[in-house]
DNA sequence: CTTAGGG
DNA sequence: CCCTAAG
């Protein structure tokens, strides 16, 4: 049982999301991801891999000693979330994903792939990363620990949305487990009445003066069954729950109150709420729409939560205020649907996105897919580490219900993002979302991916808010170009943030000269495309900076070399582009230009042949 | 979208 | 690298 129940899909390889079948086997896969510091993901790139294989081989890897996933989290949130693996032939291979199962808790990662961070993952991690086929050799793995919640890790899959608001249950266990050992206990599981009756409730009771009896009796009446529990926390935390949730909150008065004297980590949570309230973006993962109270919808929701509650009641522990993310999810739990506004917003993203997307049909495959519909509402989760969680919504045993929304890839190109809608205007967006939008996408393999995220674009609509998306299809290029490493915070700056800075090696340096040589230069999309299919970073402008730059190199570097002795101190970290490619670029440099740009392709594209027929041969 | 160029 | 203007 513990099995089938955990399983969370996080991200999905190259099949049709998995999300969408709830199978029971739904396997997590991971993917090498590249945290953003403001807790964007971006697909590993061939670079990134290369750094991280370096990193791994040649230093020593200092890596935090992680005690349970909380940390580990922590951990992958800090940098890039590369998992080691033996031997990597060259960065230009897909970064494979790892599927993950995850299992009860306690196992460990599997697998030597998280080598080096199983030591200190062993213990309560409940990690397990299987290479997706086993045949497959876990060339690249990476783990894209996108946030591998206790929740769905204990949890799961079943429901996904439970996870979100199990999160409070974790913490509630916790307590109730130190508090007093008794189990949650699996009797509540019993499904009874359907009609919670809140009548106990309706009065101004504080659950702080009831006794466990009492509260016993409330939780009854708040959930429509009966419960073993002894844990006053828990009991009032349960209650104060489902006050909360029950439609009425804040007529009812002591709930609130109540929660947040269960700690201050409530307190955390409650804030968060707020921001979140505030932002328009609701970290619940379950969203019920009441008719009534004490409607069946959400009885039955509160059953099936506890029902997993009892059956699964894993040990876990959190009490750590980072516990709180998911703590905090469940605490929001019912928060109203996204406002229209919102979800205009975001049809419109998705809107552009399709648009980009389809205009560059051939270049990817088709996993395109819809990353990002109406339905999916980012859930931002900006904790302490600033984690985002995506989710999308969902409907669960007929009520809509929002679950982490993993993944659709999107094309390799970073360029197409969206983002999130902020204040430019006087009046776009109510309070001005901040980093409202985010996006995760993972994609598998193929080439790389890259997806920035653009925290908050200015949009201009000063007054014609309807032509915005026509000027998008502009302007989103532009925007997009403000991709942020986010590195630095994504602060005010426009969401302008700059793309990580790659440097060029040597090898792309010679491909690039290559096929200058071969195809000419400008014709820089077909040198991309034939030479760089392996680079998916680098586009056809970052081609034609390098080659202006490699020329000029040439006109200054080159003479003075021979001239005399090097002006400047060679500095040695700056790899020196070897004097022969540099001549090789000269003299493509000339031949070409002098030729009137005429492109004639080189027959003979030796390798290191200096091609050279001679120059200004051809016409004229 | 692709190029060229300026910044 | 970014941004824009041009095809």
């Amino acid at each position: 049982m513990e099995m089938d129940d955990s399983h969370g899909t996080m991200v999905n390889k190259s099949e049709e999301n998995d999300f969408e079948k709830k199978g029971t086997s739904d396997p997590v896969v991971y993917q090498l991801v590249r945290v953003e510091g403001d807790g964007t993901l971006v697909p590993a790139t061939e670079d990134d891999v290369l750094q991280f294989e370096h990193f791994l081989h040649n230093e020593k890897v200092d890596l935090p000693p992680i005690e349970d996933a909380d940390h580990v989290e922590e951990f992958f949130n800090n940098d890039c979330m590369l998992l080691k693996k033996p031997d990597l032939e060259d960065g230009s291979s897909k970064l494979e994903t790892v599927e993950a199962h995850t299992q009860k808790l306690g196992a460990n990662l599997e697998e030597n792939i998280l080598q080096s961070l199983d030591d200190s993952l062993s213990p309560p991690s409940d990690f397990r990363i299987h290479s997706q086929h086993s045949d497959k050799l876990l060339t690249e793995q990476g783990a894209n620990v996108t946030r591998q919640d206790n929740a769905s890790t204990e949890t799961t899959k079943s429901t996904v949305l439970n996870d979100s608001c199990c999160a409070e249950k974790y913490k509630a266990d916790a307590c109730s487990r130190s508090v007093c050992d008794t189990s949650t206990d699996p009797s509540v599981s019993g499904v009874n009445s359907s009609m919670p009756d809140f009548s106990i409730l309706r009065g101004e009771v504080c659950l702080d003066d009831l006794t466990i009896r009492e509260l016993q009796e409330a939780f009854r009446a708040t959930f429509g069954r009966q419960t073993n529990v002894k844990d006053k926390i828990w009991l009032k935390r349960r209650i104060t729950m489902g006050l909360t949730n029950s439609y009425d909150v804040p007529s009812s008065g002591c709930v609130v109150k109540d929660y947040k004297i269960v700690g201050k980590d409530a307190k955390n949570d409650m804030s968060d709420m707020d921001e979140r309230a505030k932002t328009g973006l609701r970290a619940t993962s379950v969203v019920i729409y009441p008719g009534n109270e004490g409607d069946s919808p959400s009885s039955s929701y509160y059953q099936s939560e506890d029902q997993e509650d009892s059956s699964k009641r894993v040990p876990i522990h959190n009490d750590e205020p980072q516990g709180n993310l998911l703590g905090e999810q469940c605490t929001d739990k019912r928060t109203r649907k996204p406002t229209k506004r919102y979800i205009e917003e975001l049809s419109d993203i998705e809107t552009h996105d399709s648009t980009v997307k389809n205009s560059s049909p051939a270049k990817r495959p088709a996993h395109d897919e819809l990353l990002m519909n109406p339905r999916v509402a980012p859930f931002n989760e900006t904790g302490s580490l600033g984690t985002i969680y995506p989710t999308r919504k969902d409907t669960f045993g007929g009520f809509s219900v929002h679950v982490p929304y993993v993944s659709r890839m999107r094309r390799g190109r970073p360029r197409k993002d969206f983002i999130s809608f902020a204040d430019k205007g006087p009046s776009v967006e109510p309070k001005g979302i901040q980093p409202s939008v985010e996006m995760i996408l993972v994609k598998d393999g193929d080439k790389g991916n890259h997806l920035r995220k653009v925290p908050e674009v200015p949009l201009k609509v000063s007054s014609e808010n309807e032509h915005a998306e026509a000027v998008d299809s502009k302007g989103v290029r532009n925007l997009q170009a403000k991709v942020c490493s986010a590195v630095s915070k994504p602060k005010i700056k426009h969401g302008l943030t700059r793309k990580h800075h790659r440097a060029w090696t040597l090898s792309e340096v010679v491909k690039l000269v290559d096929g200058v040589a071969r195809y000419g230069a400008g014709k820089w999309s077909e040198i991309r495309k034939l030479s760089f299919a392996s680079y998916s970073y680098r586009t056809s402008v970052d081609l034609k900076d390098k080659w202006r730059n490699l020329i000029r190199a040439t006109q200054t570097q080159l003479p003075a070399q021979k001239d005399g002795a090097c002006p400047r101190k060679t500095n040695p970290s700056i790899i020196p582009i070897p004097p022969s490619i540099l001549l090789r670029v000269k003299e493509l440099h000339e031949l070409q230009s002098q030729g009137g740009g005429f492109t004639a392709p080189v027959k003979f594209s030796g390798q290191d042949g200096k091609v050279l027929q001679g120059k200004g041969s051809g016409f004229l």
